[in-house]
RNA sequence: GGGUGAUUAGCUCAGUUGGUAGAGCGCUUCCUUUACACGGAAGAUGUCGGGAGUUCGAGCCUCUCAUCACCCA
């Protein structure tokens, strides 16, 4: 073979990707040789994501363990596979029509919008695919599967898949166990794409905001006694108000406020509670007056102490609602704009106002349909309509008020026309007599903690609506157990403190999103119809009257019948069996239309149809990808697959979506398959760069893993991947790390050219030779130790681990040493050495390729091509079982005291300034038979590496004589008159200082009776071996000292 | 505010049941010696965040303080 410099990354990758996809290297259960399978699921990407750094990160450790594993011979699945990514996809695709001037997604409807969905998938989904494939990836990519396969919108091109059936059949059985409803709930709502998104997918960001604080005047005029103590009891404050002041972020919902809470026990507003105050906002007449109520939730040091509860648009004040059956009116419409639906304000404020004096009843639809907007707000922008507020409020005179910082001194506090009372909120500056106000609103700067769209980055806004809701309460429980009992384990452990603390306090899960690209909701409504209805109306020939759909047109709950089916046909005969047994023989067909609107209009025409429509929402994309660990292996078809490789045993993926998507795994495989998914979950932190900052593309500190690849090649990539990979670690990808491995790659093929240019034979797959020579032993007992490391490694996830024990095993022992010793017998006359040698080497090569192979499979393999004729590919070797029982004892000790003597020599000689090149004679006195053996045995390799001309035995070492103390004889250097005696005396008086802490520590320990009584007998044996050692060497120095003192 | 983790060489980080600290990169000096300058040889640098405790012995266990990061409110 003739081998390049270095290996051409480049072209190679490519090409040996090809010859293991070709011959169908990756395809589950190749090379196995035993039952017993190795599953991986990779976490399914978005459709049209690209490859970044985190993707590349796991992929590499997947990677790692099916390679490892297909080469011990298991039968191994990577299923790979893409995720549809609901929003992210629309939102592409609908910026894809705004760039190229098509109509808009309102505009093409639904049908028409997502063929340009699934044009856009075919164009330019899958990328993330190819570009695993430069990775290295060994996924099955033939069983790729998309969460969307099978769906109906699905063109005919696509790939045939069930996945679809999948998550319909998952969504009807969960409802039919009633572990899926339909509630009014507050949500995250997203003003820009008008959709409901999950707790998770919102990420509280802290942004300069404001608080206000306005006067709720109390109904009537009434007045109480304001007191405020101190933490001694003492009063600091006392004065008579006619309001109660409050604190808010969010002026525009107090629109919708329902009541003013206070905490039980804050005695400053006992007097009140109980009583009416005013909303000092919209039109002066209908003021609408709430009640002040105690609820535990106010803080008492925070802000005034009193919260306006606005359920229907705050999270905490939602459940101050519900405790306190305050309505929750919703200020706001899809778009984040004020309402500007409903009755006149006039009317609804005089409704409201009946309702909150407890005149007149309500429930959450009644409320749910009124608008509390006045007529100057509505339409406005919810920002817009914030400014209105404060300004309303302000010219009104409902701010409170405090003195004008830029008033400078003056007179004291509460003069001021609109203030008399606002003492409270002074932060004690005297204002002054200038021009400027006297008094200004009190606003305090804040950071407040502002929910945002991860997607997007739009001002989430809490949103009560109809949604549909996993009980998530109800399924936790074997997805908790499954853990707590061992079956899956999470890894770092920390890891399962945190599952605990989500899934115990886990909240219901909203499924739906007002979406068009996913999973439809399975469910078709229709009218609940009864003949007691009142609004069934006989037209005197047995029909009924169009009269039942009135109530229906105010689209309210109590008038639906839901049939939940996994399909139209279904849904028709669930619709036809319900309505007949409402009114036998009244409705002679079914129907189904697009919407609400469109059956309501065709029903009322024909009272003979049954009209039905289909819930508009998809399902929540996490929702599809927590069946993936079976719906990938055709679930619900039970195939052989399924049979063969659920559950899975690894899922690699990072922390952050622990919540999102290992704990929906978890949940959905114990509620459908009662089953765990895998046995052990990796989870990794997020991949930052150098410096330990995220990446982002504003900060332009984003690593592009390709980029990598291009410049370094995949393998080094691979490498830096799995030596960071610490368990529960940072990782922080440095492009000057990636490059060291590249530089590794290099010396790992320059090993195999030192093969080649000593002209090694190689015929086919070596095997390990019965070594005589000690070197070969020695070097063949390194080869089981390191085998026996990685494998451990690797079994116990500690890729780093793996990778830097096979670094410093390929290029610490092989390459510095082995390589080195095997030279001068290469190029010697032993025949019979020479031969083992040769054979040896080949082997240990081999070796360190099958090895490094799952960490870096294109470089091994091409060398596994190129030394020699083999019978199967790298990809498919046997992974070795040997091991340590493979070690000589003597050999490796024999080897050590050569390495430690050839070091010795090196470094005294490069102390005293012994030129690199120059030969040196070496003497020894006091060799003892296993030190004289050593050397007989490795003359020519110490010489060689040592640069040592010869040794002579001396009884007593001449005057300027370089000392280095072995086990087994202490050898010398004599440099007499070229040596620099002050440096060499300083050289050994570091020696000896380092000796001499040594020793202490050593001496102090076996000193102590303690210590001989309590620590383990070897421990206590190995002090005084070590002991003995340090004090003969200590001897030796002092003694090369003296000589040297005599010298000088 | 709650939770989790971190703090070790100039930088980035390992350090598995407590036995006396390591790697890569960087740096210094020397070497184009026939596998490799993407290399070889030698070398320097650490009161393991501060304090206290348990122990014969602590980077590791306990407590406490400080700083930082992330997650959840």
């Amino acid at each position: 073979m003739a081998m390049e410099k270095t290996f051409d990354a480049k072209t190679a990758e490519p090409r040996i990707y090809k010859m293991w996809e070709e011959a169908g290297a990756f395809r589950a259960g190749a090379n196995a040789t035993r039952d017993e399978t190795f599953t991986i699921m990779l976490p399914p990407p978005n459709v049209t994501g690209h490859l970044h750094v985190g993707h590349a990160f796991s992929q590499t450790l997947m990677d790692i363990l099916t390679r490892w594993k297909r080469m011990q011979g298991y039968d191994t699945l990577w299923q790979p596979g893409l995720d549809h990514a609901g929003i992210a996809v629309q939102l592409m695709v609908e910026k894809h029509l705004a760039e190229t001037q098509q109509p808009k997604r309102t505009e093409l409807g639904r049908e028409k919008f997502l063929e340009k969905v699934w044009e856009w998938k075919a164009d330019n989904g899958g990328m993330i695919e190819q570009q695993g494939r430069r990775l290295g990836n060994s996924l099955d990519w033939e069983r790729s599967a998309f969460t969307m396969s099978g769906a109906s919108s699905a063109p005919s091109g696509e790939k045939p898949g069930n996945f679809h059936d999948a998550v319909l059949k998952v969504f009807v059985d969960m409802y039919n166990k009633d572990l899926i409803y339909r509630g009014k709930r507050l949500v995250n709502w997203d003003p820009h794409f008008e959709t409901a998104i999950s707790d998770l997918e919102v990420e509280n960001i802290e942004v300069d905001g404001h608080m206000w604080h306005f006067k709720y005047p109390l109904a009537g005029g009434e007045t109480y006694e304001y007191v405020e103590k101190d933490e001694d009891g003492n009063v600091t404050l006392r004065e008579t108000r006619d309001y109660i002041a409050i604190a808010t972020t969010r002026p525009e919902t107090m629109l919708g406020d329902g009541a003013v809470a206070v905490n039980p026990k804050d005695e400053r507003y006992a007097p009140i509670v109980g009583k009416l105050c005013e909303i000092p906002v919209g039109p002066k007449e209908q003021r609408r007056l709430i009640p002040i109520i105690t609820d535990p939730y106010p803080d008492m040091d925070f802000g005034s102490g009193a919260v306006k509860i606005t359920g229907a648009h705050d999270f905490n004040d939602y459940e101050v609602a519900k405790r306190g059956n305050i309505p929750m009116y919703a200020l706001m419409d899809t778009k984040g704009h004020m309402r500007a639906d409903g009755k006149p304000y006039t009317e609804e404020a005089a409704t409201a106002q009946r309702i909150a004096n407890g005149e007149e009843g309500f429930d959450e639809n009644k409320i749910a349909a009124m608008n509390m907007v006045p007529e100057e707000y509505r339409g406005l922008d919810r920002f817009e309509a914030r400014k209105k507020v404060i300004e309303d409020i302000t010219s009104e005179g409902n701010a409170v008020m405090i003195p004008n910082p830029a008033h400078g001194g003056g007179p004291g506090s509460g003069s001021g026309a609109a203030s008399d009372n606002d003492a409270d909120r002074s932060p004690g500056r005297d204002p002054g007599p200038q021009p400027a106000p006297e008094f200004i609103p009190y606003v305090e700067n804040k950071k407040i903690m502002q929910p945002q769209a991860e997607r997007g980055g739009t001002v989430i806004e809490p949103a009560l609506t109809d949604q549909w809701f996993v009980d998530a309460e109800k399924v936790v429980g074997p997805a908790l157990d499954a853990v707590k009992e061992g079956r899956t384990k999470i890894m770092p452990e920390s890891g399962e403190k945190v599952y605990y603390h989500w899934l115990e306090n886990i909240e219901p899960w909203c499924i739906s999103r007002q979406l068009w690209w996913g999973h439809q909701i399975p469910v078709w409504y229709g009218l609940a119809v009864s003949e007691t209805s009142p609004e069934l109306q006989s037209d005197g020939h047995g029909r009924v009257s169009v009269d039942i759909y009135q109530h229906a047109e105010t689209g309210q709950l109590a008038w639906e019948e839901r049939f939940c089916a996994a399909s139209e046909d279904e849904a028709r005969q669930m619709a036809a069996v319900y309505a007949n047994e409402r009114i036998p023989e009244h409705f002679k067909y079914v129907s189904v239309f697009e919407n609400y609107a469109a059956a309501m209009s065709f029903g009322k025409k024909n009272p003979d149809h049954y009209c039905i429509y289909r819930d508009p929402d998809v399902l929540d994309t996490w929702f599809s990808s927590g069946l993936w660990p079976f719906g990938t292996l055709g679930w619900p078809e039970q195939t052989d697959e399924l049979a063969k490789y659920f559950p899975g045993d690894v899922l690699v993926t990072g922390q952050d979506i622990l919540f999102f998507w290992v704990a929906r795994m978890m949940m959905m495989s114990e509620a459908v398959m009662d089953d765990i998914p895998f046995h052990t979950v990796y989870l990794h932190q997020l991949v930052r760069d150098a410096q330990g900052k995220k990446m982002s593309k504003t900060t332009g500190n984003v690593i592009d893993p390709l980029d990598m690849i291009d410049a370094y090649g995949a393998d080094a990539l691979r490498f830096s991947n799995a030596q960071m990979a610490a368990l529960g670690g940072v990782l922080k990808i440095s492009e000057d790390r990636i490059k060291g491995y590249r530089n590794f790659t290099t010396k790992l093929w320059n090993a195999f050219s030192f093969a080649d240019h000593y002209a090694i034979p190689y015929p086919g797959d070596p095997v390990r030779p019965q070594a005589t020579q000690t070197l070969n032993k020695w070097i063949i007992g390194e080869v089981g130790k390191v085998r026996e490391v990685v494998d451990e490694a690797l079994a116990a996830y500690r890729f780093n681990d793996a990778a830097d024990a096979l670094y410093a095993f390929t290029w610490g022992k092989v390459c510095d040493w082995y390589l080195e010793f095997s030279k001068p017998i290469l190029q010697g006359e032993d025949a019979a050495a020479k031969l083992e040698t040769e054979q040896t080497l080949r082997w240990v090569l081999d070796q360190c390729l099958i090895l490094l192979h799952p960490i870096m499979p294109f470089i091994t393999e091409e060398l596994w091509g190129l030394a020699g004729t083999r019978s199967k590919m790298l990809v498919h070797a046997d992974w070795p079982t040997y091991g340590a029982e493979m070690v000589d004892a003597d050999a490796d000790r024999e080897m050590n005291w050569v390495i430690g003597l050839i070091d010795n020599v090196r470094s005294a000689r490069a102390q005293v300034h012994v030129p690199a090149g120059a030969k040196v004679p070496l003497l020894v006195t006091g060799l003892d038979a296993k030190g004289q053996s050593a050397w007989d045995n490795n003359a020519v390799l110490i010489q060689r590496l040592a640069r040592i001309e010869s040794l002579g035995h001396v009884d007593a070492f001449p005057k300027g004589c370089v000392t280095i103390p072995m086990d087994g004889g202490t050898f010398g250097i004599p440099l007499e008159g070229l040596i620099d005696v002050a440096s060499e005396i300083a050289r050994l008086e570091k020696t000896l200082q380092k000796l001499g802490k040594e020793l202490g520590g050593l001496r102090g320990r076996l000193n102590n009776p303690k210590f001989a009584a309590s620590a383990p007998d070897e421990v206590v044996a190995e002090a005084k071996e070590n002991l003995r050692l340090r004090e003969g060497e200590e001897a030796e120095i002092k003694a090369a000292m003296a000589r040297l003192q005599e010298l000088g």
